[in-house]
DNA sequence: GTCTATAAATCGATAGAC
DNA sequence: GTCTATCGATTTATAGAC
């Protein structure tokens, strides 16, 4: 049997999406990873839909909702990396399938994932609303390996970074999917400990 | 003697500032790391520095010419550097310093290089104006090493990225400068190859 | 160099018809 | 679910006094 839309939500919240929800999240998206969050309006969300205004305040009643939203659709990815990490037998083995995940979705969508760890906007909402900052110290602990002191500290945050930024970065624009993912994959593994 | 003011614009066309100028880039770049470039107006930047959206209006016209402006001041650092790394004797000796410099930039300004590398707005700035766009490519050039093929691409994307990004990232927040510098050295040595 | 005052456009958001 | 129409606040930008 199927499970009804409602089981499928993540943990961190994310909630079942009618089709007309799905489009603006959609379009939210793109526009947020091409203009910034503080750089899309309401208007622009809209236009990218071809409808007005008024149809995505009936889905959303704030551009803080549409964020929510957008937010929740990009971690729910990135928490179910983060479940099926944590459930591996070793930290090391933990980590090499959570960082693996990170640059599948990374490519997949180039510039979501710089969306969620660089977009000012974006990382005061992360902090702001306590799920989402769960998920993300889950994260962040099992790239940490165990540890916490300002060496891991720093290769977690230059993992993700180098994962984030890299699949925007003007040098790779040309570059297919496969080719990124494969040479992503090497020098990602250069930054996590030798096994 | 000394060099005339307008003998210190760097070849990619800083030009010189006067004292409220000044005040103007400075407090627009804090802002634009803190609330993006699109979440960032013009009276937002008055308020920081404690005048009217006239008196900004008087320095620079538009809100471009203020990018421009933070553009040109963020770039000059890198420039320096960049030319620094070419009179190198050799491609790995001009690639060390390149990146040792721009460490050094990015722990000393954190969020000033995710600006100007990740902020979509600045991306497109850096892009549509030929002498920025030219200072980057020499920057990739160096970082490269000479390559051009794929895995030199994504090699130079990760360094910049992992850089840049891991500088902002909520793991490294409470870290001192100094210890930031050194565990980030480390890591980004890991993806350069081996001497 | 800075101010007050203002114009014109756009912003986020709401009311009510269909 | 989408529309037209509108509100008040804010935006970029300008004019003119000091």
């Amino acid at each position: 049997m199927m499970r009804s839309k409602a089981a499928l939500a993540s943990p961190s919240g994310a909630a079942a999406h009618t089709p007309a929800q799905t489009r603006i999240i959609e379009a939210a998206l793109t526009l947020f990873a091409e203009q910034g969050i503080g750089g899309t309006s309401l208007q622009m969300i809209a236009d990218a839909i071809g409808v007005t205004k008024a149809a995505v305040y009936h889905q959303y009643n704030t551009k803080d909702e549409i964020i929510l939203a957008v937010a929740e659709t990009v971690l729910a990815g990135l928490e179910a990396a983060v479940v099926a990490a944590e459930a591996e037998r070793s930290r090391a083995r933990a980590r090499e399938l959570l960082v693996g995940r990170m640059i599948d979705l990374a490519v997949e969508t180039r510039g979501m994932a710089s969306v969620l760890q660089q977009d000012p906007v974006m990382l005061r909402f992360l902090q702001a609303h306590a799920p989402f900052r769960r998920v993300m110290e889950r994260l962040n602990r099992v790239l940490m390996g165990g540890a916490s002191d300002p060496r891991a500290r720093v290769q977690a945050a230059t993992v993700a970074a180098a994962i984030a930024g890299a699949v925007i970065h003007p040098l790779v624009l040309a570059l297919d999917d496969d080719a990124l993912r494969a040479q992503l994959v090497k020098q990602v593994r250069k930054l996590l400990p030798i096994r």
